[in-house]
DNA sequence: AGGCGATAGATGCAAGTGCATCAAGCTTGA
DNA sequence: TCAAGCTTGATGCACTTGCATCTATCGCCT
């Protein structure tokens, strides 16, 4: 029995910021890839995600826990990477429902050329306005808004 | 014409932060809507634009600067909007293509009964976990973020 | 006035999302 | 061992979004 009130000034206030802020960076972000013809956020997300997986890739479900995306969008998603030939499905020995998806050539070199555009939004629209000890703040206090379940 | 360099670990940290909380809080907040049998977040957008406009009312572009929805997205919420009888389109004397879009006593109520719910979730999601400090830090912060430079 | 580019808003079509549900394979327990 | 139920992933359908383009009107300039 915590919160029934509504919510004070500050809390609207912020609230208000987080959702402008970021709808308002993720369309410029968005806008940068589209504009140096590269896929959308979305394929980064994943990408990035089974690059660090490595050669052993990782299962559709651990994506969907790792990306906060539904499962059928990261199905779809799968499917169009692999159209593209970005990532590979591999059937999954103990398991026959599964599969594990891994990340091809193609796929890290997307990704790479995905970095070089996505990378400098963030320093361009981050990095360029708060001094390093302002994003710690700010990433500390995001921190905080984190559900209880969610860890890094 | 700033930066040119990759971003700062402190800048990915703090941009990752920025996603994932982001969307997090939007799908809680949605979700308690959708629970709730209410309309979208994005109607409650623009019913509040348009209560706080009063019995002037706004123009359909006026909506998009304040929103940052889309033109065709706006169009297309205005419709539905119209549909359910939460807005009127009243025709503007000195521009012929133009209209004034205002809400109705209907609109009204359901924004009422959205804040209702969107309310407490604001309260629950960003208001629990941080004092009224915080929150102005955050807030603070944030709207350095606002309108970052724009490459053209 | 007449022409021309700019602005306001709508819309056809393709692609993506959300919801519900499905099929297949796995696991458990009597 | 086998039925019941759970997990994994796909998919049909309706709706929304994105893109490009269209129509209509406006304002300006000659």
């Amino acid at each position: 029995m915590t919160e029934k009130a509504m919510p004070s000034p500050e809390a609207i206030k912020a609230w208000a910021r987080l959702m402008r802020v970021s709808r308002q960076l993720v369309e410029r972000a968005e806008d940068a890839l589209k504009q140096g013809g590269l896929p959308p956020l979305a394929w980064y997300d994943v990408l990035h995600e089974l690059a660090e997986a490595g050669e052993g890739g990782l299962r559709p479900f651990q994506l969907i826990e790792r990306t906060l995306f539904a499962q059928y969008n990261i199905s779809r998603l799968l499917a169009r990477l692999e159209a593209d030939g970005l990532v590979e499905k591999l059937p999954v020995a103990d398991d026959g429902r599964g599969q594990t998806i891994r990340i091809s050539a193609k796929g890290r070199e997307t990704r790479r050329r995905m970095w070089a555009v996505y990378g400098r939004s963030i320093a361009d629209l981050v990095g360029a306005g708060l001094s390093p000890d302002e994003l710690n703040a700010l990433s500390a206090l995001l921190g905080r808004l984190r559900d209880p379940p969610v860890s890094d």
